[in-house]
DNA sequence: TTGAGTCTGTCGCCATGGCGACAATTGTTT
DNA sequence: AAACAATTGTCGCCATGGCGACAGACTCAA
């Protein structure tokens, strides 16, 4: 099994015997840049985790607009929610690029998972963990304005993917304005404009396809709620 | 221990002798209307069950507005997330009558589960529903209209408070528009222009304070998303 | 039955942000 | 380098809905 991936947060704190045994049932997949790898609906195969390439889980409302909920890239592991309840997945799930990933069919994690009943309380607080997730999202949702959700979605990404560039970080990944918009569920013209602004207070630096923040604090600033 | 709370869902699938135990660790608690139980950022002190009364959780905007996030009355608990991984609590809960309650403290439920392995899946997927609810509320607030929001809610609401009167079915308590607008996360004036469209399609009857469900059926299709 | 406290209906103003349109710019491909 | 595709900046229109302000309606307790 990669080793990003049994570093990652899911399996890090396991004993390596035990995972390796896990790892062992790991099937491996590999899927094609715009290739569906399951929809809302579906019922679940097991457990996904990234080797390489990124993988964008998808809601799309009854009027057809689609965001973005969460991206997972080498390292991450998900689908955990449909692994334990067995009931059908909540979002589209889809390759953005050509992505190789590590499946765990259901029964076989979960006949492991049996035999070390002593991993359940990790498993629990990775459940709880995503809970808060949700529940402060909805909450951004509620009570941030778009400024605001913009600038803690930059520094996430700044987290995920920030390389040194000189002034600044370089967000180092390909990241239009319009797939910005669909994270935040918001406009691609009014996340253009939001952006303008931060360029203009110096706090970001806005090129073809690609954002370097400058000044990290302001930014953490203005995600509190600006004036 | 209270007949509704070992009913609840949440242990109702379990052994009987095996929850006894776990009843004989419970204190009980009183609050009057009006008294906060904890509040976000408090450390937490175990899981509550609600024996008589109603609390309802809330988030508080950094500019003062407040929504209701959810409401436990007889027979619900509620502080899982807490429970398990021992971190902060999210909301504040406010006793919003007079409540009786069950507390179960940390430890000793803690101890009481370690003793009990096998019910561990079960408190898994008593996560994985609360996660799902979240995920479906944040989906909503990004999709849906109000009126939609409201049709749902209304529907959830004679769910758990239905009554038969007359031509429908009335949702037994009190609930003045403005407590509706803070579950919904819309302002009172909006919530009351919605309710009045709904009567006049003849879907619903609007009093003082109460709401009658006529047509369910309708409210179902609203909820769906109209035009 | 009367007044205080609640609750509701409505109007009007305004901020946010969705969205179409289009021109300009930058990248990519051949 | 030329053509095509992708990305961005902006303008303008419009729908949603937040919110203050009141007036009127209702409830309940004294």
């Amino acid at each position: 099994m990669s080793r990003t991936l049994i570093q990652n947060e899911w399996f890090a704190d396991l004993p390596d015997e035990v995972v390796d045994q896990l790892a062992a049932q790991a099937r491996r997949r590999k899927l094609q840049a715009g290739q569906m790898l399951y929809a809302r609906g579906d019922q679940p195969e097991g457990l996904y985790g990234v080797v390489s390439g990124r993988i964008e889980l998808r809601a799309v409302s009854p009027g057809g607009r689609e965001i973005i909920v969460a991206v997972h890239e080498a390292g991450n592991w998900f689908g955990e929610v449909t692994l334990f309840d067995g009931k059908q997945r909540v979002h589209d799930a889809i390759a953005e690029t050509d992505v190789e990933l590590l499946v765990i069919p259901h029964d076989e994690f979960h006949r492991w998972l049996q035999a070390h009943p002593d991993l359940y309380p990790h498993f629990i607080r990775m459940l709880c963990r995503k809970l808060r997730i949700a529940l402060a999202y909805a909450e951004d949702l509620i009570f941030l304005p778009l400024s605001a959700r913009l600038a803690k979605r930059l520094l996430a990404l700044l987290q995920a993917h920030g390389q040194p560039d000189g002034g600044g970080q370089r967000i180092d990944r390909h990241l239009p304005q319009d797939v910005l918009a669909r994270m935040l569920s918001a406009g691609r013209q009014a996340v253009s404009k939001e952006l303008k602004a931060f360029e203009a207070q110096g706090w970001i630096r806005v090129a073809y396809g690609r954002i370097t923040v400058i000044d990290a604090e302001a930014l953490a600033a203005a995600a509190r709620v600006e004036e």
